[in-house]
DNA sequence: TATTGGATCGCC
DNA sequence: GCGATCCAATAG
């Protein structure tokens, strides 16, 4: 994907993103999945969006534009990736939720520590550890060469929408805003569903 | 310096 | 259902 299509409005990028190819290379290893579960957090006032937290150095990248990536930690030990959308100085981004294992399969086995492949990636914090990627992803481009997203034209049967999850915590209308897309058919679709 | 609150997962 | 586990923003 080109630099255009990161600087969208960022509930455009989120549903575009659905049957998109998510695509990790380190040395030795190619990572690929199919994105089928995205939510949306967009801007200062939406009260779930980590951008209207009092002023955090580790969201920083969230104001530095579409293409870049921004990772964090939470529960202490899981990371979380998310694609930055829109225009420099506006946060907002794009939560990967979900993704259908391609590519290195053996890799993300390693990885997880388990056989299961429809637990492989099949949430927020599994994809990250299935597919490597930690805090020093934080701030990387995705025009680059070690981790971007491209179209693959996979078929995409239906993409429902839903309420976010794990943001109970936020004021309304924040809270029960329809902001998370997913794949209705994926069986790799995280549960927790209303 | 101490407290606390998370965009979760996996095992009980 | 609930414990694991840690960073950094707050309060004191």
């Amino acid at each position: 994907m080109n630099l255009d299509f990161y600087k969208k409005p960022t509930l455009e990028v989120a549903e575009s993103l659905i049957g998109k190819v998510l695509v990790v290379k380190n040395k030795n290893n190619v990572l690929s999945g199919k994105i089928v579960e995205t939510e949306a957090y967009i801007g200062s006032n939406d009260k779930a969006c980590h951008a209207s937290w009092r002023k955090r150095v580790s969201c920083e990248n969230l104001w530095k534009g579409g293409g870049i990536i921004y990772v964090y930690l939470t529960y202490g030990m899981h990371y979380m990736l998310n694609i930055v959308t829109e225009k420099d100085n506006f946060p907002s981004a794009v939560l990967i939720r979900a993704v259908e294992p391609l590519e290195g399969i053996d890799i993300m086995v390693q990885n997880r520590h388990t056989e299961n492949i429809a637990n492989l990636t099949s949430g927020p914090a599994k994809l990250t550890k299935a597919f490597g990627i930690n805090k020093s992803f934080n701030g990387k481009s995705l025009l680059g060469r070690g981790i971007y997203v491209e179209d693959r034209n996979l078929p995409v049967c239906k993409i429902e929408s839903s309420k976010r999850v794990g943001v109970d915590y936020a004021e309304e209308p924040w809270r029960s805003i329809e902001w998370r897309f997913y794949q209705s058919n994926s069986l790799f679709v995280s549960k927790r569903v209303e």
